[in-house]
DNA sequence: GGCATAATTTAGATGAAGGCAAAAATCAAA
DNA sequence: TTTGATTTTTGCCTTCATCTAAATTATGCC
């Protein structure tokens, strides 16, 4: 056993506890971009509010977290006007995108994981996973082109799907992508087999509630607007 | 595009800021059990100033949180005597370094990182990947025994090495682990190819500075202590 | 054009973490 | 029993992310 006075410091620098809380753009600001992409999406220009009520925080501390945001150039913000991702916010969040879905794809394809799972755990890892290692995991998995739940692993990529909430009557679909990746959905979408890859038939639609009737595998099933709008569906090729 | 006050929130309770700040065992608690761990291996039982010097903290701020891990049931305080790691607090040290070194394989294995590279990552890593997932890590890596620095993945595992700076003169032997990880120090170690597997003769021994002459693959080199003392040996089979 | 209402921002405060320096307490060794 | 080293306590600081309440600005309607 040796002498008490010469334990020296084993332990890399990164791996103290005051260097793992990081510098600018930490995990909170991350999940900001995540979601203010996610809402461009939807909406485009984007309102405090919606920022406020998305991220589950009051209208005064979005207000002062979208400033924050301003000022390190990853949104435009014109007080009173809400927010728009500036280019460099955008490439956060395509960055952030990718890096996440890779993670949900080693998790399923690699790991093992349901992929109702897996977006949870990939939501805390994506934060710590540099770009190169993505570079290294997309690799290593031999470059997939989306996550299990269908989305592009590239965010820029337009895969030309559409809602099936806007799908017509009497077409006959393949479903590409689920975009509402909480575990609950995702299981009732694994129970009505509407998974992606998924041929799903659109008997028809009633004239009220927007409810609409879709036969997948030979079963009929009754689906609301607020499942069908995040099923994204195209013509089979 | 839809009506703008109908957003919902459809990212999980767990991606959201709040959320992702934990609950009592936090990553600096964390990292502290694991530190207390690798000096009690070192020194036994440890005292305050030596976590403090190893953490990098003052002695007053090590003084605090031991007092908490002590309210936590993961080490026994005697005030003015030092630690010691309770049966749970051994069993988080060793569920933390499980995890740790299974990320390392699943970084060099799978993920294709220099095996310099990926303690690193693994630091911050092993924070969010819990024991359910580790178990399915190692599943699919095939149920490796030890990390790529030749720790064993079961730290409760004892691998009979000992240090090379306690070998005698004149033996052959094989290299079974190295237990500084720090990027700089396996660097060198790969240099001198003085990694686990290789097989090392210690040639001779100074009798001041306890410099080690050594022998790997045909190649004469020199080392210090320090570097010795890091180096884990065993005879080969 | 003016006013009520809605949305947004500011101001001020909170509470949890983690840290430090200096003073006080305790231990150990001469 | 005194002295020096170690440890703990005390009191305070900083950062982060959040809140409520008040002030400000925009908007839509008559």
């Amino acid at each position: 056993m040796r002498s008490r006075t010469e334990i020296q410091l084993r332990v890399p620098e990164v791996c103290r506890p005051s260097a793992m809380r990081e510098g600018q753009v930490n995990e909170t600001v991350q999940e900001y971009i995540e979601g203010i992409y996610r809402l461009q999406q939807e909406v485009g220009r984007v309102a405090t509010n919606e920022v406020a009520q998305y991220m589950g925080v009051s209208p005064a501390s979005a207000s002062i977290m979208l400033k924050r945001l301003a000022e390190l150039g990853l949104v435009e913000h014109t007080p009173y006007r809400g927010i728009i991702l500036t280019t460099e916010g955008e490439s956060l969040a395509h960055q952030l995108l990718r890096i996440h879905r890779l993670t949900e794809r080693l998790l399923t394809d690699i790991i093992g994981l349901p992929w109702n799972d897996v977006h949870d755990f990939a939501c805390k890892l994506e934060h710590y996973i540099a770009p190169e290692i993505a570079d290294k995991i997309a690799q290593a998995l031999g470059n997939p082109t989306t996550c299990p739940h269908g989305n592009p692993i590239d965010p820029t990529v337009d895969d030309g799907s559409w809602r099936l909430s806007d799908a017509a009557a009497g077409t006959d679909l393949l479903v590409i992508k689920i975009t509402d990746e909480r575990r609950a959905f995702l299981e009732y979408i694994e129970e009505l087999q509407l998974v992606p890859g998924a041929q799903v038939e659109v008997v028809c639609r009633t004239p009220f509630d927007g409810l609409i009737q879709i036969n997948v595998d030979g079963t009929q099933h009754t689906i609301g607007p607020e499942v069908a709008r995040y099923v994204w569906v195209k013509e089979p090729s």
